[in-house]
DNA sequence: AGCCATTTGTGCAAATGAGCACAAACAGCG
DNA sequence: CGCTGTTTGTGCTCATTTGCACAAATGGCT
């Protein structure tokens, strides 16, 4: 393990990685073998280890990781052996089922607000949250210091939303909305448009 | 442009061009330049070019792109110059959002179809659909010849769901579930998962 | 018509990523 | 305790991907 930079190509694989052990986990499984974990996830055992190693030397020659030391390293590099706050924006139909969401627990996040404009949706009740006003947004989010974001907001108005979002100090951002946003490069932007995925797929379909 | 098999992270980039160039005609663009479309999607003109020769060549030099054709190419080369239909799987949260969602017109698909287990939503009534009997999913699906399906069940449902997908002759997934599926391999299998995402930018928080 | 400013498509080189294969480490067992 | 069967971490090689840089093509302008 060296101190180099890590390529954004294995920080992504991380996730998949830990989402893994974590059902291992459940499944009340002690120990596992970068063999097993890449059959799972559908890569390979070398390209496991070698991720891993970037980090530490995390396994034991002979036996493979113990999975639940594994998830608490892999947690701690990806900064989520703590909560993270997300504020939800848009309480339309995305927003909504987000809001409600069960599975960020023991994740690393938390949905704490959710925003939205119209005055119809204003004050409404989803799951435990009363839906904010989003005129008071960027004061919230200043206040509580709310770093990361989830837009679920029409594509027309989402760049608008992601440049208040920024002006209140949000440093990550993962957009629903099926468009690219500008922002400053110390802000993360990820993206979720299924129509994309879809598109992906029927390439191969005759 | 040969006929060597296309890599899969080139399939992967051009649905983001498409959907830029969407974008543009919406704003009543006619002609871009593979500058100005790697501006905006965060890559390089020299990526985009090469990208687009392995299908022909359907640039101008001096000019550009004119978006409309260029569109209906990719629209061609990703087999989204037709409309697929799609039958969703699990009629909570987030197959509610999906089966109402306006967004996939014009990018290829239309849901026809929404099944779930519980009697007490069997019946109900989400968008244009009623919710149909997921009892009946494989013979419906089998009699209808649909080929994708999303999955947006419980987890612990997912892969149970998968393989009757796959028994009644699906063959593109978008599993929403946080699990990875086993599939046989000319069934192409896709993830959306909003933790993985989120996991992927805090990497970059301290 | 000739010139200038653009922009494509691509050969080639550089950078990045993936995988092989093996020494070293370890557990279990007789 | 020594032997056997595993599995890790990694040096090295091979494959893939990206980027540079330029000839060729094109349109607009004088
Ligand atoms: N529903 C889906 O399955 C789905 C799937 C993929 C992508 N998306 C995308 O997610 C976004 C939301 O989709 P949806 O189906 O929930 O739409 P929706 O219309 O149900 O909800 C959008 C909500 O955003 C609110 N809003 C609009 N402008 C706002 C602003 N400036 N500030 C705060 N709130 C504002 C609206 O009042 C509305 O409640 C869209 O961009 C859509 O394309 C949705
Ligand atoms: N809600 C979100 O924002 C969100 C985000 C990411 C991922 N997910 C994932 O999407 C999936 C669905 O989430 P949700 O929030 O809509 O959950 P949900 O509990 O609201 O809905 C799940 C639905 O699936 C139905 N179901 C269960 N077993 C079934 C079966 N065998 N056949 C057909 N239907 C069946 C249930 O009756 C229920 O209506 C889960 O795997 C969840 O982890 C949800």
């Amino acid at each position: 393990m060296s101190d180099k930079e890590i390529p954004n190509i294995i920080v992504g694989r991380l996730p998949l990685y830990l989402r893994s052990l974590q059902r291992m986990k459940k499944e009340d499984r002690q120990i596992t073998s970068s063999q097993e974990l890449g059959e799972r996830i559908g890569i390979s055992a070398a390209q496991i280890r070698k991720d891993l190693s970037q980090f530490g030397e995390f396994g034991k020659q002979g036996t493979g990781y113990t999975i639940d030391y594994l998830i608490k390293q892999i947690r701690r590099i990806l900064h989520i052996d703590q909560e993270w706050d997300i504020a939800v924006i848009g309480a339309g139909d995305i927003g909504s089922a987000v809001a409600r969401y069960k599975g960020f627990a023991n994740r690393g996040f938390r949905v704490t607000v959710i925003f939205d404009g119209d005055p119809g949706k204003i004050g409404a009740q989803i799951g435990d949250f009363t839906v904010q006003d989003s005129a008071y947004m960027v004061d919230m989010i200043k206040k509580t210091g709310i770093r990361i974001a989830m837009i679920a907001v029409p594509a027309a108005k989402a760049q608008q939303v992601a440049d208040q979002l920024v002006e209140a100090g949000i440093q990550a951002i993962l957009n629903y909305a099926p468009i690219n946003l500008n922002a400053p490069s110390n802000v993360r932007v990820q993206y979720i448009d299924p129509s994309i995925h879809l598109q992906r797929m029927t390439y191969y379909l005759e």
